[in-house]
DNA sequence: GAGCGTGGAATGAACATTCACTCAGTTTTT
DNA sequence: AAAAACTGAGTGAATGTTCATTCCACGCTC
């Protein structure tokens, strides 16, 4: 006859009660399991292995987390914090650069550059966010695809200005957008396919070039370039895959 | 501890012997997978579910695969089976164009098409492939991105051969054949975010013309032109995020 | 300062469940 | 009737989670 009975179905919070301790062995054991989701994946990761990398025991893991599912939400969510936080600072130089003048070329480069550099720090969070979006609950998922939303919207919007100042040809501003940031990310998602690149800064600085490349060219000559065999062409890929 | 170390070795493989018989079961039952794959997850898919949605018993699936991986690995391949597959007969015929003095941009363009067609087919695969290569054994794993690199190597041909002829500038030719390839594979993996295209034609005629230009652009002009201000960029950002 | 009490934190064996895979028996095909 | 294919209950290994126990740092009393 407990009265607890009715609240059975709370389940025992972190039995840390420290603050400071529980946030430290929080970042502690979340930066152990980064490294072996990354490696292994979350669903080949045991708590066992995730104990024994933060240096503690099976039981102490549950103590700061009250499942393996919340450490994967701490990953991927402090990551959506930092790029969140990264966003409202880059948002707010944009405008005080735009006040004083500096032109739409320097304007999308620094934010681009920054986008980049940003990604890159979180390029492990990234990757894992990519992978496991599946892990996540609906609320969730949708919560990290806004967040990706809202950053291209502020693409969108530096774009918008260029073709406004009369910088950039006009053009499909969504696809544009939608190209420089997966450009970007590319460097962390695909990570392996650019050995010869060793750091970021070898890799944007080329990427920069492209990117106003893309920002720059103009929808039509390429379609009219090829125009006359189209048809042909179409009609001949399909065939080859069938 | 992970399962691929441990994983149980078996005598003799699969016990359909009639090769049609098995060909034609190994893909209903890869089907009814690769939906069940991308709806909850390689990790969260039984064997038992996947054997009742092609209609077979648990058993039967074990007579057509040797593991649960297996499928997976089949589904992954399969993609790179009939990409490649395509290439064989693209490789011919660029070799014919080549001689027939196509210019190298439209060589370009009609294996670009070609690409995109595949994979907006193989969309769903290639979903697959970027959440769960990590489900795969090393081995697998190596041979799956070995067959991307092969792709990517189709194309950093081609793109020299452009080069060679004087049609694009040179340039950095693994990031520019990296590049095209996550813009093509971008169709499928980031679908979410180009809403307003609702046909792959909508999208890769627009992306021809982007493509073109990164095969067109130089990687001088970008950087001079903000070469002044780049140290302070730099610091900026890392400041920003630090 | 020695002994004791207290409670927050750490521990890891035990538990319960899930799931890939097997195999002896059954059905279908040839 | 032999061979091929199918079946699904059973098996064992792995894993997330719990909890009774241990550990230890601190304050209190004498």
């Amino acid at each position: 006859m407990n009265s607890q009975v009715l609240r059975r179905k709370r389940k025992s919070p972190s039995q840390v009660t420290d603050e400071k301790r529980l946030q430290e062995g929080q970042e502690r054991i979340a930066a152990a399991a980064l490294n072996l989701f990354l490696q292994n994946g979350y669903h080949n990761t045991s708590v066992r292995e995730i104990a024994q990398k933060a240096g503690l025991s099976v039981g102490s893991v549950f103590n700061y987390f009250t499942s393996k599912e919340e450490i994967l939400f701490f990953l991927l969510s402090s990551g959506q914090v930092r790029t969140e936080a990264g966003f409202q600072k880059q948002r707010a130089e944009f405008e005080r650069l735009k006040r004083d003048g500096a032109s739409p070329q320097d304007l999308f480069l620094r934010a681009y550059e920054q986008y980049a550099v940003l990604t890159d720090e979180l390029r492990r969070n990234t990757v894992l966010a990519y992978q496991e979006t599946k892990s996540l609950t609906l609320a969730e998922r949708k919560r990290f695809l806004e967040g990706e939303e809202r950053i291209q919207h502020f693409f969108e919007e530096i774009i918008a200005y260029g073709i406004d100042q009369g910088a950039f040809p006009a053009g499909n501003i969504q696809l544009k957008a939608h190209c420089l940031l997966v450009l970007a990310q590319s460097w962390a998602v695909r990570h392996w396919a650019l050995s010869s690149f060793t750091k970021l800064d070898e890799y944007l600085e080329p990427l920069k070039s492209i990117a106003l490349g893309i920002l720059e060219s103009d929808s039509r000559p390429a379609s009219a370039l090829i125009a006359a065999q189209d048809g042909k062409d179409i009609a001949l890929s399909r065939e080859m895959t069938s």
